[in-house]
DNA sequence: GTTGAGCGTT
């Protein structure tokens, strides 16, 4: 396969965009949030089964659905997929995916002036939300800032909200993300793990796999044994969505 | 008394 130009949409109806491929025939995700921003992904409707399939996404590179991208129209994935799918939702056709995300973390905050002190940092993020705890980290005999700190919030929508802006503190612009290191008992719920609630006993890792791809990247999904209608699935990065529940009727297994 | 990518004394 050589160097392409996929068709790329916002919805099946609108007028598609050419989007280069690769020189191997991949098209990086890059490529198509530079045209897309916000684009977490790509999904097409099969000619087979006529459902919407995603499109294999690894490690910020999309691979062809088949030995070429063909003459598909390909059709961008956005987070906020999930607040439509919330209306096609009903009882007997959603899944219940229980996720961390309703619990806060600490962040991190990088990149904060030498001069700015705890209470700075609480005056400053309480204009977004109630403040659990601020810490200002310091050389343990100077006392000098290290020029981060951490900070955490009641509210996960207000976590949500500082994560996905940058932040001017006392003249500087600082970044609030997920920390690295400490994976405390406290903390395992930020994960990127989501629970996925009644699961009926035919669905397969595959189709599991095949749903949730079009919310980002699936690393792993896993299905209890002996069945006990609930199942996994781990994404690449943080799972980002506000909503818990969705339906999986239209995009999913046609056997639900 | 300086600095500017990173990752948390309790």
């Amino acid at each position: 396969m050589t160097e392409c130009y996929i068709r790329v949409a916002e919805d099946e109806n609108e007028e598609p965009m050419e989007i280069p491929s690769e020189e191997d025939g991949t098209v990086l995700l890059s490529t198509v949030a530079a045209q897309f921003p916000g684009a977490c992904g790509l999904r097409y409707r099969s000619p087979v089964s006529q459902c919407m399939r995603g499109v294999r996404l690894v490690e910020g590179v999309l691979h062809a659905p088949e030995s070429d991208w063909g003459n598909l129209v390909y059709v961008v994935n956005y987070p906020k997929d999930n607040k439509r799918k919330m209306d096609e939702m009903d009882a007997a056709s959603a899944v219940k995916i229980k996720r961390g995300v309703q619990k806060t973390s600490d962040l991190i905050v990088l990149g904060l002036p030498w001069k700015t002190t705890e209470q700075d940092l609480k005056d400053y993020f309480s204009t977004f939300g109630e403040v659990i705890m601020v810490q200002v980290k310091r050389d343990a005999k100077t006392g000098n800032s290290k020029g981060f700190g951490f900070v955490r919030f009641t509210d996960y929508e207000t976590q949500i909200k500082v994560m996905s802006q940058r932040h001017m503190i006392d003249g500087r612009w600082c970044d609030c993300k997920l920390p690295n290191s400490k994976a405390g008992p406290d903390e395992p719920m930020r994960s990127r793990k989501v629970f996925v609630g009644r699961c009926t006993e035919d669905m397969t890792v595959d189709e599991l796999r095949q749903f949730f791809m079009q919310y980002g990247e699936v690393t792993d999904v896993f299905i209890p044994k002996p069945f006990r209608a609930f199942a996994f699935v781990t994404f690449f990065v943080f799972f980002p969505y506000k909503y818990n529940l969705f339906c999986v009727r239209h995009s999913f297994c046609p056997h639900i």
